[in-house]
DNA sequence: TTATCTGCAAACATTTTGCAGCGAG
DNA sequence: CTCGCTGCAAAATGTTTGCAGATAA
Protein backbone atom coordinates (compact mmCIF):
# COMPACT_ATOMS: atom_id res chain seq x y z
CA UNK A 1 0.00 0.00 0.00
CA UNK A 2 1.00 3.78 -0.29
CA UNK A 3 2.55 5.42 2.57
CA UNK A 4 1.44 9.10 3.01
CA UNK A 5 4.81 11.02 2.81
CA UNK A 6 5.11 14.73 2.90
CA UNK A 7 5.80 14.95 -0.55
CA UNK A 8 2.54 12.84 -1.54
CA UNK A 9 0.44 14.97 0.34
CA UNK A 10 2.02 17.91 -1.19
CA UNK A 11 1.12 16.94 -4.71
CA UNK A 12 -2.56 15.72 -3.37
CA UNK A 13 -2.82 19.32 -2.27
CA UNK A 14 -1.70 20.95 -4.77
CA UNK A 15 -4.05 19.17 -7.14
CA UNK A 16 -6.33 20.01 -5.11
CA UNK A 17 -6.26 23.87 -5.27
CA UNK A 18 -5.78 23.51 -8.80
CA UNK A 19 -8.65 23.08 -11.42
CA UNK A 20 -7.31 23.03 -14.97
CA UNK A 21 -4.87 20.06 -16.42
CA UNK A 22 -1.54 20.56 -15.40
CA UNK A 23 1.89 18.85 -16.91
CA UNK A 24 4.45 16.77 -14.19
CA UNK A 25 7.09 19.26 -14.71
CA UNK A 26 4.87 22.62 -14.38
CA UNK A 27 3.04 20.89 -11.04
CA UNK A 28 6.76 19.56 -9.96
CA UNK A 29 7.73 23.28 -10.12
CA UNK A 30 5.09 24.56 -8.30
CA UNK A 31 5.66 22.49 -5.58
CA UNK A 32 9.23 24.09 -5.96
CA UNK A 33 8.40 27.50 -5.58
CA UNK A 34 6.17 26.59 -3.13
CA UNK A 35 9.32 25.51 -0.92
CA UNK A 36 8.17 21.86 -1.06
CA UNK A 37 11.56 20.01 -1.48
CA UNK A 38 10.77 17.22 -4.25
CA UNK A 39 12.34 15.60 -6.94
CA UNK A 40 10.72 15.60 -10.48
CA UNK A 41 10.69 11.49 -10.38
CA UNK A 42 8.74 11.46 -6.95
CA UNK A 43 6.22 13.89 -8.71
CA UNK A 44 6.09 11.21 -12.18
CA UNK A 45 5.59 8.04 -9.82
CA UNK A 46 3.24 10.04 -7.38
CA UNK A 47 1.04 10.85 -10.44
CA UNK A 48 1.51 7.64 -11.85
CA UNK A 49 -0.03 5.98 -8.88
CA UNK A 50 -2.72 8.44 -8.51
CA UNK A 51 -3.77 7.86 -12.33
CA UNK A 52 -3.43 4.48 -11.72
CA UNK A 53 -5.94 4.21 -8.72
CA UNK A 54 -8.32 6.86 -10.68
CA UNK A 55 -7.74 9.57 -8.56
CA UNK A 56 -6.54 11.66 -11.48
CA UNK A 57 -6.94 12.26 -14.64
CA UNK A 58 -4.66 11.65 -17.81
CA UNK A 59 -4.86 13.43 -20.63
CA UNK A 60 -2.10 14.34 -23.76
CA UNK A 61 -1.39 17.75 -24.99
CA UNK A 62 -1.22 18.59 -28.56
CA UNK A 63 2.64 17.83 -28.16
CA UNK A 64 2.77 15.08 -26.42
CA UNK A 65 2.94 15.94 -22.51
CA UNK A 66 0.71 14.03 -20.08
CA UNK A 67 -1.27 16.45 -18.52
CA UNK A 68 -2.84 15.83 -14.81
CA UNK A 69 -6.08 17.31 -13.14
CA UNK A 70 -7.86 15.48 -10.09
CA UNK A 71 -10.37 13.71 -11.03
CA UNK A 72 -13.92 15.49 -11.19
CA UNK A 73 -16.37 12.83 -11.40
CA UNK A 74 -18.81 14.43 -13.12
CA UNK A 75 -19.83 17.95 -14.90
CA UNK A 76 -17.53 17.43 -17.91
CA UNK A 77 -17.12 19.61 -20.68
CA UNK A 78 -15.37 19.78 -23.71
CA UNK A 79 -13.74 22.19 -26.20
CA UNK A 80 -13.71 23.61 -29.06
CA UNK A 81 -10.50 25.25 -30.38
CA UNK A 82 -10.01 27.43 -33.43
CA UNK A 83 -7.20 25.94 -35.60
CA UNK A 84 -6.31 29.50 -36.97
CA UNK A 85 -5.89 31.70 -33.56
CA UNK A 86 -6.33 28.84 -31.40
CA UNK A 87 -9.36 30.73 -29.44
CA UNK A 88 -11.36 28.03 -27.08
CA UNK A 89 -14.85 27.80 -25.70
CA UNK A 90 -15.97 25.14 -23.51
CA UNK A 91 -19.19 23.32 -24.30
CA UNK A 92 -21.31 21.53 -22.95
CA UNK A 93 -23.33 18.46 -24.62
CA UNK A 94 -25.77 16.60 -22.90
CA UNK A 95 -26.80 15.17 -26.39
CA UNK A 96 -23.20 13.77 -26.76
CA UNK A 97 -22.80 11.98 -23.33
CA UNK A 98 -26.24 10.55 -24.14
CA UNK A 99 -25.55 9.29 -27.65
CA UNK A 100 -21.99 8.17 -26.36
CA UNK A 101 -23.98 6.11 -23.42
CA UNK A 102 -26.63 4.72 -25.77
CA UNK A 103 -24.14 4.05 -28.75
CA UNK A 104 -22.20 1.17 -25.57
CA UNK A 105 -25.12 -0.01 -24.55
CA UNK A 106 -26.29 -0.71 -28.53
CA UNK A 107 -23.12 -3.18 -28.55
CA UNK A 108 -22.96 -4.33 -25.25
CA UNK A 109 -20.74 -2.23 -23.51
CA UNK A 110 -20.39 -0.72 -20.59
CA UNK A 111 -18.95 2.05 -18.21
CA UNK A 112 -18.33 4.20 -21.58
CA UNK A 113 -15.87 6.66 -21.70
CA UNK A 114 -15.55 9.50 -24.14
CA UNK A 115 -12.96 12.00 -25.65
CA UNK A 116 -14.21 14.64 -28.01
CA UNK A 117 -12.66 17.61 -29.63
CA UNK A 118 -14.04 20.00 -32.02
CA UNK A 119 -11.77 21.87 -34.04
CA UNK A 120 -13.19 24.73 -36.33
CA UNK A 121 -12.09 28.13 -37.88
CA UNK A 122 -13.70 31.07 -35.17
CA UNK A 123 -15.94 33.84 -36.63
CA UNK A 124 -12.97 36.17 -36.25
CA UNK A 125 -10.86 34.16 -38.27
CA UNK A 126 -13.27 33.44 -40.97
CA UNK A 127 -13.50 36.73 -41.51
CA UNK A 128 -10.23 37.93 -41.72
CA UNK A 129 -9.39 35.91 -44.52
CA UNK A 130 -6.34 37.49 -46.33
CA UNK B 1 7.64 23.76 -52.62
CA UNK B 2 7.78 20.24 -52.19
CA UNK B 3 9.91 18.25 -54.42
CA UNK B 4 8.05 14.73 -55.24
CA UNK B 5 11.11 12.61 -54.07
CA UNK B 6 10.67 8.59 -54.40
CA UNK B 7 10.65 9.09 -50.40
CA UNK B 8 7.50 11.24 -50.33
CA UNK B 9 5.29 9.33 -52.88
CA UNK B 10 5.97 6.01 -50.94
CA UNK B 11 5.16 7.48 -47.68
CA UNK B 12 1.83 8.95 -49.15
CA UNK B 13 1.26 5.55 -51.02
CA UNK B 14 1.56 3.89 -48.49
CA UNK B 15 -1.18 5.95 -46.28
CA UNK B 16 -3.20 5.81 -49.34
CA UNK B 17 -2.91 1.92 -48.86
CA UNK B 18 -4.23 2.07 -44.90
CA UNK B 19 -6.93 3.34 -43.53
CA UNK B 20 -6.50 3.06 -39.83
CA UNK B 21 -3.59 5.34 -37.85
CA UNK B 22 -0.20 4.33 -37.39
CA UNK B 23 2.91 6.06 -35.98
CA UNK B 24 5.97 7.85 -37.50
CA UNK B 25 7.99 4.70 -36.77
CA UNK B 26 5.28 2.16 -38.09
CA UNK B 27 5.01 3.34 -41.01
CA UNK B 28 8.67 3.59 -41.27
CA UNK B 29 9.05 -0.22 -40.59
CA UNK B 30 6.65 -1.13 -43.23
CA UNK B 31 8.31 1.03 -45.94
CA UNK B 32 11.46 -0.89 -45.18
CA UNK B 33 9.58 -3.99 -44.86
CA UNK B 34 8.38 -3.09 -48.31
CA UNK B 35 12.15 -2.44 -49.50
CA UNK B 36 11.96 1.28 -49.44
CA UNK B 37 15.34 2.74 -48.27
CA UNK B 38 13.95 5.81 -46.02
CA UNK B 39 15.35 7.38 -43.12
CA UNK B 40 13.31 7.77 -39.99
CA UNK B 41 14.07 11.35 -40.15
CA UNK B 42 12.78 11.38 -43.51
CA UNK B 43 9.24 9.83 -42.83
CA UNK B 44 9.31 11.81 -39.27
CA UNK B 45 9.75 15.44 -41.79
CA UNK B 46 7.55 13.91 -44.69
CA UNK B 47 4.16 13.37 -42.34
CA UNK B 48 5.25 16.83 -40.45
CA UNK B 49 4.79 18.58 -44.10
CA UNK B 50 1.90 16.87 -45.08
CA UNK B 51 0.20 17.30 -41.60
CA UNK B 52 1.01 21.03 -42.32
CA UNK B 53 -0.63 20.18 -45.79
CA UNK B 54 -3.65 19.23 -44.54
CA UNK B 55 -3.09 16.20 -46.57
CA UNK B 56 -3.15 13.94 -43.12
CA UNK B 57 -4.39 13.95 -39.50
CA UNK B 58 -2.64 13.33 -36.52
CA UNK B 59 -3.67 12.97 -33.14
CA UNK B 60 -2.29 11.69 -30.10
CA UNK B 61 -1.78 7.89 -28.22
CA UNK B 62 -2.63 7.40 -24.96
CA UNK B 63 1.36 7.01 -24.55
CA UNK B 64 2.11 10.21 -26.21
CA UNK B 65 2.98 8.77 -29.83
CA UNK B 66 1.83 10.81 -32.62
CA UNK B 67 -0.66 9.02 -35.22
CA UNK B 68 -1.36 9.71 -38.95
CA UNK B 69 -3.64 9.01 -41.34
CA UNK B 70 -4.70 10.39 -44.83
CA UNK B 71 -7.15 12.77 -44.52
CA UNK B 72 -10.98 11.40 -45.02
CA UNK B 73 -12.71 13.71 -46.19
CA UNK B 74 -15.77 13.01 -45.04
CA UNK B 75 -18.07 9.90 -44.48
CA UNK B 76 -16.05 8.70 -41.40
CA UNK B 77 -17.02 6.88 -38.47
CA UNK B 78 -15.66 6.02 -35.22
CA UNK B 79 -14.77 3.55 -32.76
CA UNK B 80 -15.58 1.87 -30.02
CA UNK B 81 -12.62 0.02 -28.12
CA UNK B 82 -12.92 -2.25 -25.05
CA UNK B 83 -10.48 -1.20 -22.57
CA UNK B 84 -10.45 -4.87 -21.65
CA UNK B 85 -10.01 -6.77 -24.85
CA UNK B 86 -9.81 -4.46 -27.35
CA UNK B 87 -12.40 -5.32 -29.40
CA UNK B 88 -13.69 -2.48 -31.43
CA UNK B 89 -16.36 -1.84 -33.42
CA UNK B 90 -17.28 0.33 -35.86
CA UNK B 91 -19.84 3.26 -35.12
CA UNK B 92 -21.65 5.30 -37.18
CA UNK B 93 -23.28 8.59 -35.23
CA UNK B 94 -25.06 10.83 -37.42
CA UNK B 95 -26.44 12.12 -34.12
CA UNK B 96 -22.59 13.46 -33.30
CA UNK B 97 -22.05 14.99 -36.62
CA UNK B 98 -24.94 16.89 -36.28
CA UNK B 99 -24.48 18.02 -32.93
CA UNK B 100 -20.73 19.08 -33.52
CA UNK B 101 -21.57 21.45 -36.99
CA UNK B 102 -24.77 23.12 -34.55
CA UNK B 103 -22.40 23.52 -31.40
CA UNK B 104 -19.55 24.73 -33.72
CA UNK B 105 -22.58 26.93 -35.65
CA UNK B 106 -23.52 28.18 -32.57
CA UNK B 107 -20.20 29.67 -31.51
CA UNK B 108 -19.55 30.93 -34.95
CA UNK B 109 -17.16 28.33 -36.11
CA UNK B 110 -16.74 27.01 -39.13
CA UNK B 111 -15.54 24.35 -40.84
CA UNK B 112 -15.76 21.79 -37.77
CA UNK B 113 -14.07 18.66 -37.81
CA UNK B 114 -14.41 16.58 -34.52
CA UNK B 115 -12.53 13.28 -32.86
CA UNK B 116 -14.34 11.20 -30.98
CA UNK B 117 -12.82 8.27 -29.07
CA UNK B 118 -15.25 5.84 -27.20
CA UNK B 119 -14.00 3.45 -24.68
CA UNK B 120 -15.59 0.80 -22.41
CA UNK B 121 -15.82 -2.77 -21.67
CA UNK B 122 -17.16 -4.83 -23.76
CA UNK B 123 -20.37 -7.76 -23.11
CA UNK B 124 -17.50 -10.55 -23.17
CA UNK B 125 -15.55 -8.91 -20.58
CA UNK B 126 -18.20 -7.48 -18.54
CA UNK B 127 -19.32 -11.41 -18.36
CA UNK B 128 -16.01 -12.55 -17.69
CA UNK B 129 -15.13 -10.74 -14.60
CA UNK B 130 -13.46 -13.18 -13.00
C1' DT C 1 22.99 24.39 -61.84
C1' DT C 2 21.01 24.93 -57.36
C1' DA C 3 17.90 24.91 -53.82
C1' DT C 4 15.60 21.27 -51.55
C1' DC C 5 15.55 16.76 -49.73
C1' DT C 6 17.84 12.80 -47.59
C1' DG C 7 20.38 9.99 -44.25
C1' DC C 8 22.95 9.72 -40.35
C1' DA C 9 23.95 10.71 -35.86
C1' DA C 10 23.81 13.83 -32.28
C1' DA C 11 20.62 16.76 -29.74
C1' DC C 12 16.22 17.26 -27.27
C1' DA C 13 12.27 16.78 -24.15
C1' DT C 14 9.62 13.95 -21.50
C1' DT C 15 9.23 10.06 -18.78
C1' DT C 16 11.20 5.86 -16.52
C1' DT C 17 14.47 3.32 -13.78
C1' DG C 18 18.60 1.74 -10.69
C1' DC C 19 20.40 2.40 -6.45
C1' DA C 20 21.71 4.03 -1.83
C1' DG C 21 19.72 6.23 1.96
C1' DC C 22 15.54 8.13 4.45
C1' DG C 23 11.51 7.55 7.04
C1' DA C 24 6.41 5.94 7.84
C1' DG C 25 4.24 2.43 10.29
C1' DC D 1 13.25 -2.50 12.49
C1' DT D 2 11.51 -2.91 7.60
C1' DC D 3 10.19 -2.15 3.42
C1' DG D 4 8.40 1.30 0.60
C1' DC D 5 9.46 6.01 -0.89
C1' DT D 6 12.71 9.61 -2.28
C1' DG D 7 16.33 11.93 -4.83
C1' DC D 8 19.69 11.89 -8.04
C1' DA D 9 21.49 10.88 -12.22
C1' DA D 10 21.63 7.75 -15.90
C1' DA D 11 18.72 5.34 -19.38
C1' DA D 12 14.89 4.86 -22.47
C1' DT D 13 11.57 6.77 -25.92
C1' DG D 14 9.82 9.43 -29.38
C1' DT D 15 10.91 13.32 -32.11
C1' DT D 16 13.82 17.11 -34.02
C1' DT D 17 17.90 19.11 -36.01
C1' DG D 18 22.74 20.03 -38.14
C1' DC D 19 25.37 18.96 -41.82
C1' DA D 20 27.39 17.01 -46.02
C1' DG D 21 26.10 14.88 -50.01
C1' DA D 22 22.35 13.39 -53.35
C1' DT D 23 18.80 14.91 -56.53
C1' DA D 24 14.47 17.01 -58.59
C1' DA D 25 13.38 20.74 -61.45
Amino acid sequence: MQRMTRQRSAVTELLADLDDFRSAQQLHELLRAQGQGIGLATVYRTLQSLADGGEIDVLRSEDGEALYRRCERQEHHHHLVCRRCGATVEIDGPSVETWAAQVGAQHGFADIEHTIELTGTCATCTGTET
